[in-house]
DNA sequence: GAGAACAGGTTGACAGTGTCAAGATGTGTC
DNA sequence: GACACATCTTGACACTGTCAACCTGTTCTC
């Protein structure tokens, strides 16, 4: 009655299992995860989450589409009231890290091809998405700045850099320490990150 | 006699089951390897590797850090003759993304900290030399071009950016056909990145 | 050279895992 | 009230990593 869903025995399970995945895996890693221990988490039988995603791979891939969802959402707040495609693409890129620092259970499986079906209609909308947003405003800066730019060479470097340090971050003060040498804040590389590419599209 | 091991039963098991974690998680992922699977490939019963690895982490840690190994070697013979640091940090990030491509097994654990020991000597020696050699070149471009160069900040970013364009790789064909797009060559992009970002690191 | 010490490998067991089939229980419909 | 169905449980199977015990060949010592 009060939510879309009819509410049966758990509630809403899939949500649930969603949501346990993502936490196990933001704990263990990918490896680490285990459907019977997710199970275990939402207070249901080992048996239950097949019936709403078939197989482990269904689960994992409907935590994918999640965080491709969430990171749609996490553009469009960040580019809103933004007209400046330069400044669209800085803010882009501090949601995209963002989002896979403050998701870490989900961009842990986003990105994973090995562990979800990405052939799923759900996922390649969500995932395919966000590469559209990317390369909007792709055109919008070669529009803007340099007609010669080749906008999908520049998305797919864009992306690369920002998935490169959003999956490196974790990591990178372990990495300091061993080296004794210091990081820079997370914030101030993707700056520098985006201006140097920026500059880079833009002279030509 | 012949070799530097005494060659017992099977001759050298510890490179065998190198080879064949290698082989296994260049075909199925991370997670899709098996230490039984493993020993199977090798021909050896499924109690054997403890004996040389103790468990399955121990395994793992050993094939990253013959990654690393492998990457190291991969720097000196991409910078032998090259005295430009421009010129080297591009050689370099070629061989990153070399090595990434064609040693995919060992990549996929090198910086997957959850299911390796990071903290092992044989593999903080390996992993921090590389990036010391990184970090060498740096320390050649700012003494070179800018003074003021943050190092650390740009081997950070450049780190970031190969390894985001190694990780992606395997998957752009794939996001290039689902946007009815295409995607340049690997080289061109590693060129067009480290182009870009000697840009961004001189002009300050 | 005989026997001890030991590295290298096997066998068997255990708890844990994913998946399937069958059954139980609640929910809605006619 | 009876049927159909979605939801979840129970039990089974083959598979996994790890541990202890055992076997076998090599090397060292006296």
């Amino acid at each position: 009655m009060s939510g879309e869903t009819p509410a049966y025995h758990h509630g809403d399970l899939p949500t649930a299992l969603r949501a346990a995945t993502a936490e196990l895996i933001a704990e263990r890693g990918p490896t680490g995860f285990s459907l019977r221990e997710v199970a275990r988490r939402a207070g249901v039988s080992h048996a239950a989450p097949a019936h709403h995603f078939g197989d482990s791979r269904g689960l994992l891939t409907s935590v994918a589409t999640e965080g491709f969802v969430q990171l749609n959402i996490a553009f469009a707040e960040a580019v809103e009231g933004l007209t400046d495609p330069v400044e669209r693409l800085n803010a882009c890129g501090k949601a995209y890290v963002s989002t896979a620092v403050n998701y870490p259970g989900h961009f842990g499986v986003m990105c994973a091809d090995e562990i979800i079906n990405n052939d799923e209609p759900e996922f390649v909308e969500a995932s395919v998405g966000a590469y559209l947003h990317l390369l909007g405003i792709m055109a919008d800066i070669r529009d803007a700045l340099n007609p010669e730019l080749d906008i999908e060479a520049a998305a797919t470097m864009t992306w690369s850099a920002v998935h490169g340090l959003a999956t490196l971050a974790p990591g990178l003060d372990s990495v300091a320490e061993k080296t004794d040498t210091k990081t820079a804040p997370l914030h101030d590389l993707i700056d520098q990150f985006t201006g140097m590419m920026i500059s880079g599209f833009a002279a030509r």
